[in-house]
RNA sequence: GGGCAAUUAGCUCAGUUGGAUAGAGCGUUGGCCUCCGGAGCCAAAGGCCGCAGGUUCGAAUCCUGCAUUGCCCA
């Protein structure tokens, strides 16, 4: 970042000097091939077009009068078609490490948000059952992308819609009620539509320990009433577990009962048709989504009255709207993404931008047990709990992988391989490299080395390939998560994170820190290991992974 | 039938608003245990970026068509 903002000062003046201003369209970033220097820019091709020369003269006419103006400036050259690319000086890499220490647990913190106030809404599973290996993935990603937007200071929400009426919830009742039955001896209900995991009958049996025998004497609306009660406060509650467990974290939980109590729903409907946006077709009540980009229009209220499910989520939209959210992340599995076009004509509906509303599609799961699949459903009750995976691989290995893979793509999740400590689970090689900055700091504190105050003069003796190789990667951590929170995409950390560690091995097996020779070289190397467990941690803590010191 | 996504090394995947000779891990092959944690490091082999066109200084990336796979809808 320093990198970035050092550059872009040095270009900021030709830009001016064409009545132009820095723009996004410009590129300044470190190329993939080292040797063309730790900075490029495609500026030149953008004021060549202003400018009416070609890019390579423009290009070459910066270079000569940058050239020698700065010390910290070592080389600038033309290269290609007209690229510029720019290589610092070693003491300006060096520079980094006091800052990041100063930073400590805030450094990469950069205030893109400016308090932006951000909801992010996740997981939302229906209480009819515990979570699934899949809400796991969306769980760590919006966890995880909160954490993010938070750290670059956005003012952020987390929420979680709890869809607690209609038909799944009588079914739910309905199928404790049969299990209720059952055990009281009075035979086998079989419910065509019933949910039929183990959990259900538990349920029952626990409901049967509460209250006794008492609701065979209700009126069986009573009796169902009670059953879906206790059913959905208890799966409620697992379902709370087992997030801590997993250590998300909801603010707000949200009630779709609550909405329709307060009559949001009919007041959004209302207005929705004083807008002109719903109309009566055939005794039901339309969307007009189609006019806002939609394919076509949606059904608001059916013909017996009823309300879809679209209609109490544009009313919760409206909701979070008028709660003051600049923008709303909805989270949802990918097997809703048919849903997003309506979802979008909705915020339109409301008066805002589409893009107000982010909508991150998250591909199911494939879980797998040594390359053999396991299926899943929650009707017929034969899944892994996201609480038993969580449990038989740790929340930190788990996390890891759902947050290395961008939410978009498949995702296989073999146990076996998840439980591995190898290669194959690259948390671990983040971690090691943690671990084992961590071993050589006690060390370094059991020989009495005192890092003490670390001043430039003494970090020049970092002066190697591999010191230079790790201060650029440091110094990119800022730039990874500006990205990560523009996008969306917490996966831009992961993999920052494994290439970091990977360049702190090399480092450890290629140069001695506590043998380095001099107490000077000594004292500079621990300061960089330190950085770079700094940063490690501060990233590492992004995703909801813990840092060990020891593993 | 219509729609949404995906397609990159043997396998799992990065590559985000178009940038230079397309990357990483696993696996394979061959090296590194006198030394701070070998859960590590180094090296090699491995590619028509699904196919065909188009847009321009420049395409894995954008557009069109087709193929395959997954999902949604009737």
């Amino acid at each position: 970042m320093r990198a970035y903002l050092f550059v872009k000062s040095l270009l900021e003046p030709f830009l001016t000097e064409h009545g132009l201003e820095w723009s996004a369209a410009i590129s300044l970033e470190p190329p993939k091939d080292k040797r063309f220097g730790d900075l490029a820019t495609n500026m030149a091709f953008l004021l060549s077009k202003k400018a009416g020369q070609s890019p390579r003269d423009i290009a070459q006419d910066i270079q000569r009068r940058l050239q020698g103006t700065d010390p910290r400036l070592s080389k600038v050259e033309t290269a290609g078609p007209g690229f510029l690319n720019f290589t610092l000086a070693p003491s300006f890499w060096q520079g980094g490490i006091p800052d990041i220490l100063a930073q400590g647990e805030d450094f990469g913190a950069v205030n893109v948000g400016r308090g932006r106030k951000v909801q992010v809404e996740f997981v939302s599973a229906n209480p009819t059952g515990p979570l699934h290996i899949g809400h796991g993935r969306g769980a760590a990603l919006g966890d995880s992308l909160a954490r993010i937007l938070r750290f670059m200071g956005h003012d952020v929400t987390t929420e979680y819609y709890l869809n607690d009426t209609g038909r799944q919830m009588r079914l739910l009742g309905a199928s404790v009620w049969a299990r209720y039955r059952e055990l009281c001896g009075l035979g086998d209900v079989f419910l065509e539509d019933g949910y039929k995991g183990d959990y259900i009958r538990t349920l029952a049996g626990d409901l049967l320990d509460r209250d006794g025998r008492r609701l065979l004497d209700m009126t069986e609306r009573e009796a169902l009433d009670v059953c879906r009660e206790f059913a959905v406060t208890a799966i409620l509650d697992g379902i709370k577990n087992d997030l801590t467990a997993f250590r998300v974290e909801h603010q707000v939980w949200f009630s779709e009962s609550t909405l329709i109590r307060q009559g949001a729903v009919e007041r959004t409907l209302a207005k929705l048709a004083a807008d002109g946006l719903a109309y009566e077709l055939e005794g039901a009540l339309w969307f007009a989504s189609s006019r806002l980009g939609d394919d076509k229009d949606r059904v608001l209220r059916k013909s017996d009255g009823s309300l879809t499910y679209l209609a109490s989520d544009i009313a919760y939209h409206a909701e979070k709207f008028a709660r003051g959210f600049n923008l709303v992340v909805d989270i949802w599995g990918a097997d809703h993404h048919g849903y997003v076009a309506r979802m979008k004509a909705a915020a339109q509906a409301l008066g805002r931008d589409p893009d107000d509303l982010q909508v991150i599609l998250v591909q199911l799961v494939n879980l797998l047990r040594g390359g053999e699949q396991i299926a899943m459903s929650t009707r017929a009750g034969a899944f892994e709990t996201l609480a038993d995976v969580c449990a038989e691989v740790g929340p930190d290995a788990a996390r890891f992988i759902f947050l290395s893979r961008k939410s978009d793509s498949h995702l296989d999740f073999d146990l076996e391989l998840v439980k591995r400590q190898s290669m194959d689970n690259p948390v671990y090689y983040v971690q090691y490299a943690h671990a084992r900055i961590h071993s050589l700091l006690a060390k370094a504190e059991a020989e009495g080395v005192v890092p003490g105050v670390v001043d430039r003069d003494i970090l020049a003796g970092l002066d190697t390939e591999e010191d230079l190789d790790l201060l650029k990667a440091l110094d990119q951590f800022p730039n990874i998560l500006v990205s990560a929170a523009q996008n969306l995409s917490p996966h831009h950390v992961s993999h920052y994170l494994l290439e970091l560690a990977g360049k702190l091995h090399r480092y450890y097996t290629t140069h001695p820190v506590l043998a380095a020779g001099s107490p000077e070289l000594v004292r500079s190397r621990l300061a960089l290991c330190s950085s770079v467990a700094q940063v490690l941690r501060n990233g590492l803590t992004l995703l909801g992974v813990t840092a060990p010191k020891k593993m």
